[in-house]
RNA sequence: GGCGGCAUAGCCAAGUGGUAAGGCGAGGGUCUGCAAAACCCUUAUUCCCCGGUUCGAAUCCGGGUGCCGCCUCCA
């Protein structure tokens, strides 16, 4: 049993789909006129996770992400480079796929583009007008608030309260000041479709009812998006689109917590803005999901580098079991014995697992079951590798640990993927022959010396009984924790 | 000004009435030629402050302090 907080209630409901197993669910994309930061990368994971979590429950998800490639800034930054708006949309719309899937984020079942829904929304906009609740003005079009008696439901706000709080001037043409755009006319230079109040472009809002209505229906399961969208964004969506419909919108709507740095607010007006770019170079991709879910979905996050590095330290954990798993698996010849309390406990956690990811998608509470279970799984290899303990649950127990943490993304790869540039691991190799075999000439000095080489290369050794391992002969660290001279450090992407 | 959220160990962070998860760090130990890595153990009598309710409060209520978000483009 699910329990999801819903913003619109304010409080955590049982999560049923409308139509039995199946899902629907629609959330807010990017605007994109940029490259994303961590704080789209958020977004992005917690819903990629929630996404998962669904399916492992059984149910047949539909996953709606938009791309925003109508507005300002893209029209700005287009007459900026002197190119066409779609040109620059186009350009962040693949950047935007490239970081994520860099992070572990799987694509959406569909990831419509406003531009490519235009008739859906002027369609929408006439049955706006026709039921009165939206009207012409020049070549503009607005929604009446007024007229929709359920505004502000999802915010929390009363109309007055609204009024009250505007900062910014007010369109003197409006009925309302809080009245908001559906259809602008165009100015010169900007993209520009043909429509019934003649020549325009769509306003924010009415994309993400057509688009979500076209792909889901006009009631559907789950809209989400980050907590600054719900006013007015999420507000407008749900006014027009039960407006235009008679139905309800989204039963639950799901909101992410900002990701704040140095306790602010990350965002580009304040230019404290980690691209997700720069992120996946310095560091472990798989790291940087950890510690993004590492606290609850809804809460407010503190970002910086260093977390990323506890992160990465705390996966080391995962991977050396997973690692102990391919070389008992390799070895086969389970040796008999009794498992001790093994299954038991493990059992116990994956409960304590699922009952936290059911708890509106607790990824902490989830994380640590997770770490508890390699805890556990650790302890029972030690007694293993002193031969009175089976490996069969051994095996079957880090199979497990693998299986959910998939569900968030985690252990796609279980040892580090790219290592160093060519040239430098032929260097590392050769070190660690030489010093292999200083090794077996029991000449500590010479080998520790090397060992010195190694790590200033940002290679790690580790003795064997059957010989040095440089595991994958790959850096053990992303290159930003290594020393600030570490060569790898001036590799490009 | 209006609305909302948060305050838990050195740091990050769960926990919303039954006696403080987890991670990182730190200290000790095992292993090792010495290390590293890994593993094991330890690490908050106490949850911003003051009152109250209760057999029992980090959790509920009242008051205070501090920080943050939204009300404007924003994940």
């Amino acid at each position: 049993m699910i329990k999801i907080y819903n913003t619109l209630t304010r409080r955590k409901e049982v999560f049923t789909p409308l139509a039995g197993d199946s899902v629907r669910m629609y959330v807010c994309g990017v605007t994109v006129y940029d490259l994303s930061h961590v704080g789209h990368a958020r977004s992005a994971i917690v819903f990629d996770v929630i996404r998962r979590y669904l399916a492992l429950c059984g149910y047949q998800v539909r996953f709606v992400k938009n791309f925003t490639d109508v507005d300002d800034r893209i029209i700005r930054r287009a007459s900026e480079e002197g190119v066409p708006a779609a040109v620059i949309s186009e350009r962040f719309i693949e950047e935007y796929r490239r970081d994520m899937a860099a992070l572990g984020v799987a694509a959406a079942d569909a990831e419509p583009k406003a531009t490519e829904h235009i008739a859906a929304m002027i369609e929408l906009i006439e049955r706006l007008i026709a039921k009165h609740v939206a009207y012409r003005v020049d070549g503009d079009v607005y929604f009446e608030v007024r007229r929709f008696p359920g505004y502000g439901k999802l915010s929390g706000k009363k109309l007055e309260e609204l009024l009250a709080g505007i900062r910014v001037e007010v369109d003197e043409r409006k009925r309302d000041p809080l009245d908001f755009a559906l259809w602008k006319a165009s100015k010169p230079g900007e993209p520009v479709w043909e429509s019934p109040w003649g020549p325009g472009r769509p306003g924010w809002h009415i994309e993400c009812s057509a688009m979500s209505m076209h792909y889901l229906g006009e009631s559907f399961d789950i809209h989400g998006g980050g907590e600054d969208l719900i006013f007015p964004h999420h507000e407008n969506e749900i006014a027009q689109s039960e407006a235009a419909t008679g139905r309800p919108f989204s039963r639950f709507w799901i909101h992410n917590g900002f990701v704040n740095l140095g306790s602010e607010k990350m965002s580009k007006s304040l230019g404290n803005v980690r691209r997700v770019r720069e992120l996946v170079h310095d560091h472990d991709p798989e790291a940087i999901r950890l510690s993004l879910l590492g606290a609850h979905y809804r809460h407010p996050l503190e970002f910086s580098e260093e977390r990323i590095g506890e992160a990465r330290r705390g996966l080391d954990r995962f991977r050396t079991l997973f690692d102990a798993a391919d070389r008992l698996a390799s070895r086969g010849a389970p040796a008999p014995g009794s498992a001790g309390g093994l299954v038991d406990e493990l059992a116990s956690l994956r409960e304590r697992f699922t009952a936290s990811m059911d708890d509106d998608f607790n990824t902490p509470q989830a994380i640590a079951a997770l770490f508890d279970m390699a805890s556990a799984l650790h302890a029972y290899h030690a007694a293993l590798e002193k031969g009175d303990r089976p490996t069969g649950p051994f095996l079957i127990g880090v199979d497990e640990v693998l299986t959910l943490g998939r569900v968030l993304g985690l252990f796609e790869k279980t040892s580090e993927a790219a290592g160093p540039p060519g040239e430098i691991l032929e260097r590392i190799e050769k070190l660690v022959r030489a010093r292999d075999d200083a090794r077996a000439r029991r000449d500590w000095r010479t080998a520790d010396a090397l060992r010195a080489e190694l790590q200033a290369l940002g290679a790690t050794t580790e003795d064997t009984p059957h010989g040095t391992r440089s595991p994958g002969m790959a850096p053990a660290r992303p290159a930003s924790e290594r020393c600030v001279d570490s060569p790898e450090r001036r590799v490009v992407p």
